[in-house]
DNA sequence: GTCTATAAAAAGATAGAC
DNA sequence: GTCTATCTTTTTATAGAC
């Protein structure tokens, strides 16, 4: 990594600290540029303006959390089911956990969604892939017999409800059991026509 | 309603529709002057800063959105609970996309309850009167024997975090049919122990 | 109550030396 | 690549007349 390169992912994780702490707009090139111990003009070097800072910073986040990126398809089958839907969004919530600032930036970007388009369209596209992806898995188990014909689809949207939006009552209320709300939210899916697990 | 009144009452109208829009730091007292229809020093004679507008625009929104404003305790009986639990989630939903600005402002003082104690605390108290008023209901419903005893405080808070988060779902997803996501979460819960609607 | 005028601070951004 | 110096614009806020 040359020093140039050094300097780039200091000016972005400091942002990305930033933007979490004191939001997107109260973030100025004077405290960036503060932070990683250099002149504010330097800055300018490596980002011609605060929208371009921005924006870069928000195709780092999009990347790292698509659907495809916590959920397989292929790890699920008839006898794991139920059991891997729930590893495996636990496991996403933990890693969204591990990063104290991943929540505040994302809402920030949500709100930036419903202002600019170009924001809307790439949020929004991750979404529906969190949406597709669930009705896929839907479709699996039903194929596999382990839910209900009716309303998948809304069963698929209200997991992706549940697990987007547990990182949102995080960042309020701290000393809730997530994963156990997770737990319930996929039994209430799977109590419908169970044929195997009938304890 | 006197004529201060009168532009006391646009001011905050304004203020409110602007801190959605383009948002709460972005919004100046030159944007909001000029919406009016005043000068912008005459702004400080109803607010004597920006941070005191952004609170007093905080305490009419927090009276709004109260758990008992939308959930009666007393309306739910052994034979109409799911039901009433659909409809009075439904109506909230329903309530809340009236107001076009309601999910915007709302995320923004999320926002800025995780960076001051102030905002932290109201809307804390607002989501464990949610929490604790679906807690009850929950053991309202398990009197009645219509849930399992298991996890039932787990499934209050699912239910408390769909319909809270809802809101911030339709922010960015417009075509998802959001009444059916409510009926879903609700029958999750009472496919427990049914001990009356068998089908 | 509402105005005009203005102060004081800080923002985003550029010029140009090294 | 990084700096100092500087420009322009806009912000929150105040003073004081009407």
């Amino acid at each position: 990594m040359s020093k140039s390169e050094e300097t780039l992912a200091s000016i972005k994780e400091v942002s990305y600290q930033l933007f979490a702490e004191v939001g997107i707009t109260k973030t100025t090139y004077s405290m960036i540029a503060k932070a990683v111990g250099i002149a504010k003009p330097s800055i300018y070097y490596y980002f011609k303006s605060k929208e371009d800072l921005i924006a870069a910073i928000f195709e780092d986040l999009c990347s790292a959390i698509q659907f495809s990126t916590f959920f397989e398809m292929d790890t699920f089958t008839k006898d794991n089911f139920e059991e891997k839907l729930v590893e495996l969004g636990i496991h996403m919530i933990d890693e969204q956990a591990k990063d104290p600032y991943y929540n505040r930036v994302l809402q920030e970007y949500m709100l930036m969604a419903t202002r600019y388009p170009f924001y809307h369209e790439k949020l929004l596209m991750i979404q529906k892939g969190y949406l597709h992806g669930f009705e896929m898995l839907m479709e699996k188990a039903k194929h596999f017999g382990l839910v209900s014909d009716q309303a998948s689809a809304a069963k698929a949207h209200m997991l992706a409800l549940v697990l987007d939006n547990i990182g949102n009552f995080m960042m309020l209320v701290e000393h809730i059991d997530y994963k156990q709300i997770w737990v319930e939210a996929v039994s209430g899916v799977f109590k419908g026509s169970d044929a195997s697990g009938s304890k």
